[in-house]
DNA sequence: CTTCCCTCCATTTTT
DNA sequence: TGGAGGGAAG
């Protein structure tokens, strides 16, 4: 290990920065406003620690991402290459923990780890186990509760004895019962795995105090995301070695409601009175006018630590604050406008980000988008792990890691269908509950379970018979493990009958890159080629952090998936009452504050323009509606923003409605509910037909309606209307077309050809699905390509 | 047991 | 508006 002499890593870093790199020992608390170079300090300070002749296995680092701590690897590997320090997500620190010490909270060290939706299948059918009516909670709401409790280090005993509301009551009734089954699966849930490793902490001080001796320098990315039993478990390795460190901003801290508890860092100089605390306040991000704006919003907040931020960046553009008439309007301007922005040369796709509160909001977005042309992505969106295929494949493979597993045997004993129905998979299961043994054990003893069938009898003898078969190869290579499964199964032949198209969406496609991921796998890690890694591996990282800021995309996302990024020109939408303040938000004054803090996220994402919007009326959930300003919208520095009432206007319905309000518009009354009413028959897209373009609506061009436009967007229109080259890529139109390779002939070591860059060889292949990346020598450098999307062609082996 | 249709539901989602 | 899950028919 190099270690890398302290005053280079001084240099260049300001006097905050410096005094927070420079600790080594004791408590720190580093309040690191946005874009305050956060990650540089941190880095630094491992890189510091380091020079001191501190051994790189007594630091770890952990963060709530996978994708944070990649870059934090990459980051010090630049500063201190070879190191090994320990870095990665708390829920991989605690899962490594768990296979260790697994025996000491009753599981095995093969344990499985329930995704999310596994532990709703699991829930669900504790739920019944429990004999509980669930008139008055939905399973959703049963495991919110419960994963609630699993947060702030409930056991289900304790739960019992609270005061609790209704939904609570039937959820701690579930709860132990859950937890058995759990256990009876040599299985654990997300939440398990920190309130396993907080409860071995509690509950064997030997073993605190080692691990405590071990991790003598622990450093805590997003603290203020942190919840009670993560906190438990980083104070658990604090007490001998109180030598934590922690980053944060309150003002970030938008997952209270997944039981992140702000206290941890408000509270954190009391929890440790020796702190030292060093605030980094400028920030390197943003331009003065929107840094501003930010502060003004964030102000209003009640519960946090004052900060003042500040920055030596230009003044930059004004921030924008734009109204239109409903939400197609505004999908349509900001993809014109960027358009524009693009054909003129002034910004490339990806310096634009467009957030929204929900999901469902980037729709119109995506339609405008695509009619123009515009290439695009939105971040978690399907994902690759969650496809049904791909689920069922590795359901097998759960299996047989762990035969256990009972929400995978439940997937697979009927996938493909071998008829073996509902009926008999509950008589399985009740045999099974009532024995207390995995459900796989039932199946083998199917001739005892009374209430079954003959005929069923055979059919899941006959499934027995063929999980053995894959189960003989479970320390194969894992790529021939998984051809084994798909074949024994009958996978691929349900695949072939299933599937029409064969692009790269379909089950056979998505199928053959999870084949070529465990060739990945195999690959890296020839000698432990474990089943058990792989799948630790695939249940801790999801493709959400394959967001790919290089690539020549607009990128779609909710407020949430923005942390932590940052893009040159940024539009917020839906800044509504009741969208942006969400309806549900609004009760109590945490939840409230949260909303606040969401925005300030969103406007503190922008490095140096900004465009917040808000619609007079909106499509939610099929009907149109009016709809008012958010409030918060009144807690910006208007006066030195630009205010725009929409510019363009569109015929999107057969009459318009009120466009004289001319001049100035008053935020804090944004009342339009009563014109709406006084003028309702609106009803888009219906009588479009009838009501043909007057003559006045043409003189007022250009006033193409929304599906006209969409109609339009023939290929070939596209390409004149918009962008003509961008980078390496052309339209995204033109890119979805056209005959490519399948993902899989992509390996590393692969030859191909760009018709940019000439030949080159494939590095390394990442990620997975239409998130599939490649890295790519060519003579002048190394590019970065996404697969679904790159125009390569394959040359060589 | 499977399939298809209908009804019901709908923030956010690092792991 | 759209998707997922439950119930009735083949």
């Amino acid at each position: 290990m190099d270690a890398p002499h302290s005053d280079a890593l001084l240099r260049e870093l300001t006097a905050p920065q410096c005094e927070a790199v420079q600790h080594v020992d004791g408590p720190m608390l580093i309040l690191a406003g946005p874009g305050s170079g956060k990650t540089r300090v941190v880095t630094h300070r491992i890189a510091y620690l380091l020079s001191q002749n501190i051994p790189d296995w007594q630091i770890a680092a952990l963060t709530f991402t996978n994708k944070a701590a990649d870059e934090m690897r990459l980051r010090l590997d630049k500063l201190a290459p070879g190191q090994k320090v320990w870095m990665g997500t708390f829920h991989r620190f605690c899962a490594q923990l768990l296979r260790r010490y697994a025996s000491m909270v009753g599981l095995q060290e093969n344990y499985s780890i329930y995704d999310t939706s596994d532990s709703k299948q699991a829930m669900k059918r504790a739920t019944e186990a429990a004999g509980v009516s669930t008139t008055h909670a939905s399973p959703d709401q049963i495991a919110n509760v419960i994963s609630k409790a699993k947060n702030k280090l409930i056991t289900p005993d304790v739960m019992e004895g609270q005061m609790l509301s209704p939904k609570e009551t039937v959820a701690a009734k579930v709860y132990p019962v859950y937890q058995r089954q759990l256990l009876t699966a040599n299985a654990v849930d997300f939440d398990d795995l920190l309130l396993h490793v907080a409860n071995l902490l509690r509950h064997s001080p030997e073993l605190r105090g080692e691990l405590d001796q071990r991790f003598r320098y622990i450093l805590v990315d997003e603290y203020q995301d942190t919840n009670l039993a993560q906190y438990a478990i980083v104070r658990a390795l604090s007490i001998d070695h109180p030598n934590l460190s922690v980053t944060g901003d309150p003002d970030q801290s938008i997952y209270g409601w997944r039981g992140a508890d702000l206290n941890n860092i408000l509270d954190f100089e009391k929890d440790y009175p020796s702190v030292k605390t060093v605030r980094l306040e400028q920030n390197y991000r943003s331009t003065p006018n929107v840094l501003r704006v930010a502060d003004q919003l964030i102000r209003h907040n009640r519960r946090r630590k004052q900060k003042n931020l500040f920055t030596d960046n230009d003044e930059g553009e004004p921030v924008i604050l734009r109204w239109f008439e409903n939400g197609y309007e505004e999908a349509d301007s900001i993809a014109d406008e960027i358009v524009a922005a693009i054909s003129s040369d002034l910004a490339r796709p990806n310096d634009f980000a467009i957030f929204c509160r929900m999901n469902s909001l980037t729709r119109s977005l995506e339609h405008a988008l695509r009619g123009r042309g515009v290439p695009y992505q939105i971040v978690n969106g399907v994902e690759f792990y969650q496809r049904k295929e791909i689920k069922d494949v590795l359901a097998y493979l759960h299996l047989v890691n762990n035969p256990g597993h009972d929400v995978a045997l439940t997937r697979v004993i009927n996938t493909p269908t071998r008829g073996i129905g509902a009926k008999t998979v509950q008589r399985i299961q009740a045999f099974a509950d009532s024995h207390n043994i995995p459900m796989l054990e039932a199946a083998r003893r199917a001739e005892q379970i009374e209430s079954l069938a003959k005929r069923s009898v055979t059919m899941v003898k006959k499934f027995v018979t063929i999980y053995d078969r894959i189960a003989a190869r479970a320390t194969a290579p894992l790529e021939e493990l998984m051809r084994c499964v798909v074949q024994e199964s009958g996978y691929d032949k349900f695949l072939e009958k299933n599937s029409d198209d064969a692009d790269d969406s379909s089950p056979l496609g998505n199928v053959d890159e999870l084949i070529s991921a465990a060739v990945d796998f195999d690959r890296r890690h020839p000698d432990d080629g474990s089943l058990e890694a792989f799948l630790e591996q695939v249940a801790l990282v999801s493709d959400t952090d394959a967001f790919e800021e290089n690539d020549q995309r607009v990128t779609l996302m909710t407020l949430h998936a923005s942390k932590g990024l940052e893009f040159p020109r940024v539009f917020i939408i839906g800044v509504e009452d009741d969208l942006l303040p969400h309806k549900r938000s609004k009760e109590d004054d945490a939840q409230f504050e949260e909303e606040r803090r969401l925005l300030f996220v969103g406007i503190t994402r922008a490095k140096q323009w900004l465009q917040l919007s808000c619609c007079k009326r909106r499509m939610i959930r099929g009907d149109t509606r009016p709809v008012i300003a958010s409030p918060f919208l009144n807690e910006l520095p208007l006066e030195e923003m630009k205010r725009i009432e929409s510019t363009v206007q569109r015929n999107y319905f057969d009459h318009d409605i009120d466009q004289s309000g001319g001049g100035d518009w008053d935020l804090p009354e944004i009342q339009i509910r009563d014109e709406v009413q006084a003028d309702v028959s609106f009803d888009f897209g219906a009588n479009q037909d009838e009501d043909v373009l007057s003559a006045d609506d043409q003189a007022r061009e250009p006033a193409p309606t929304f599906d006209a436009v969409a109609e339009e967007s023939s290929p070939q229109e596209v390409k004149s209307q918009s962008i003509p080259e961008i980078g390496a890529l052309k339209t995204a139109a033109d890119l979805m077309s056209g005959n490519r390779p399948p993902l899989t002939a992509f390996r590393e070591g692969t030859t191909v050809r760009h018709y940019d860059y000439g030949e080159g060889t494939i590095l390394a292949v990442s990620g997975l699905g239409p998130k599939r990346m490649a890295r790519v020598q060519f003579a002048d450098g190394e590019h970065n390509f996404r697969l679904a999307f790159a125009k390569l062609e394959v040359v060589g082996p």
